[in-house]
DNA sequence: TCGATGCCTTTGTATGATAAATTTTGCTGG
DNA sequence: CCAGCAAAATTTATCATACAAAGGCATCGA
């Protein structure tokens, strides 16, 4: 779940050739420069160069073979869910689409999981998300109400007790994170979805998953709706 | 998508380390050897090593501190969705828990897929899918069933135009994968869901989203049970 | 024209050395 | 005896260089 640490020389590296690679100024099928050329141009060691070729290769990003070279590989190849990778994306390519897409993944897993969490969630898992529940109630700002809430929905994933569901919430974090991006501006009502999440909460409380999937459905439908209302308003070059 | 190649030395040393740390032989909070050991003790270069812990730290297996030395991350660190870690687990650790999962995955992701692809897929997109249902009726043994199998399935994924979906593949591989090592015995009718893919099919044929998402649910529902009820027939140690 | 063989470029692997970081230890002073 | 700071030791991080292997390209021959 954690990103990769961009205080050694090669994570900087992963990050630097990463974002090129997503951001589209390295287009699939390039080729880069060879690795003692590209290792002088960004002032490494090869070594510590190769090293970070090996983690984009393991995301995806590209391939590398001996004499030809190494290449950006197509995007249906990438890793689109490792968490560098949709951080770079948000990062570069807030585009409507993108947004869209990140709306559609939310509104399949995290229905699905309160639902789950509300058959099998175990005490503890419960008292979790009553707790980030109650931080959002006390949140005085939206810096403190942001990460509460990101401990809320993960709270709701890790009760499903689905590792494989728990790893979906680099995604949802992404949404959260553009969504807070977009609404820090009307910094109003932010407190506005806590009814929603109390319906969440409550139904997982009383084992009700079709209640519970009904109830977070609901709030992300609104969130979503609230998303692309702001999207309008907000400053945008493309109508 | 790709798994990590196998061939080169890293990728051998990936692989080994790798599915040692999955199956459980290296326990989370375990510190490897240092690096000049592990790596004498492995036979490669630290070089190499260092380049395949690179790796299975990108995938969130461990965590590498100078003077502390590397250790293996808790399970809820991985990134249980990366094809490897998938694959290793399938490989060496098929318990009925995990198989369960898988399903849930499967039950959540296919029918929302099949959803979106019948909104939104091109004629080419339906094309593929086509396609691979031809090769589905066509098949001659449970071999080419297989590949026509995991063919359609990715069709269907591809169709949605959301490429976070199609990551998720790799989840529908490896239950399909599993699935069929334990259908393998029972070579007799690995035709009998050619009815419901077909339903699919023709549901994301004719736009019909809802239409779409029912036949898949449906398929899926068949097919655990269809999965429980010959991992009950077949040769277990524990009832 | 086709094919095989040798060369050449690029990644893959190995080795040894130095830097940086962090924990531990030990020293000093109160 | 304890607190706090400084030095040391250990481990990863980075660098530099050399050689091996693999894959394509050209050349040469039939």
């Amino acid at each position: 779940m954690k990103a990769t640490d961009a205080r050694s020389l090669h994570g900087q590296v992963v990050r630097e050739l990463g974002t090129r690679i997503v951001s589209g100024e390295l287009k699939p099928g390039d080729v880069l420069p060879r690795e003692d050329a590209l290792a002088e141009s960004m002032q490494v060691s090869r070594n510590a160069l190769r090293e970070a070729l090996k983690v984009l290769s393991a995301k995806g990003l590209i391939e590398a073979r001996p004499k030809t070279g190494t290449r950006i590989r197509p995007r249906d190849a990438w890793n689109q869910l490792d968490a560098d990778v949709l951080s770079w994306r948000c990062a570069t390519m807030p585009t409507d689409d993108f947004i869209e897409k990140l709306g559609e993944m939310r509104e399949i897993i995290e229905p699905a999981a309160a639902a789950a969490a509300a058959r099998r969630r175990t005490q503890t898992q419960l008292a979790r998300i009553d707790t980030a529940y109650r931080q959002m109630e006390a949140a005085r700002d939206t810096s403190e109400w942001a990460v509460a809430d990101l401990s809320f929905h993960n709270a709701v994933l890790q009760a499903t007790g689905n590792e494989m569901m728990i790893s979906l919430f680099t995604v949802i974090e992404s949404v959260l994170g553009m969504f807070f991006v977009l609404s820090a501006q009307t910094a109003g009502d932010f407190k506005y979805s806590l009814p929603h999440h109390h319906k969440v909460l409550d139904a997982i409380r009383r084992n009700q998953p079709e209640v519970a999937r009904k109830a977070m459905q609901a709030m992300i439908t609104d969130s979503r709706a609230n998303l692309e209302k702001r999207r309008k308003k907000g400053v945008r070059k493309a109508s």
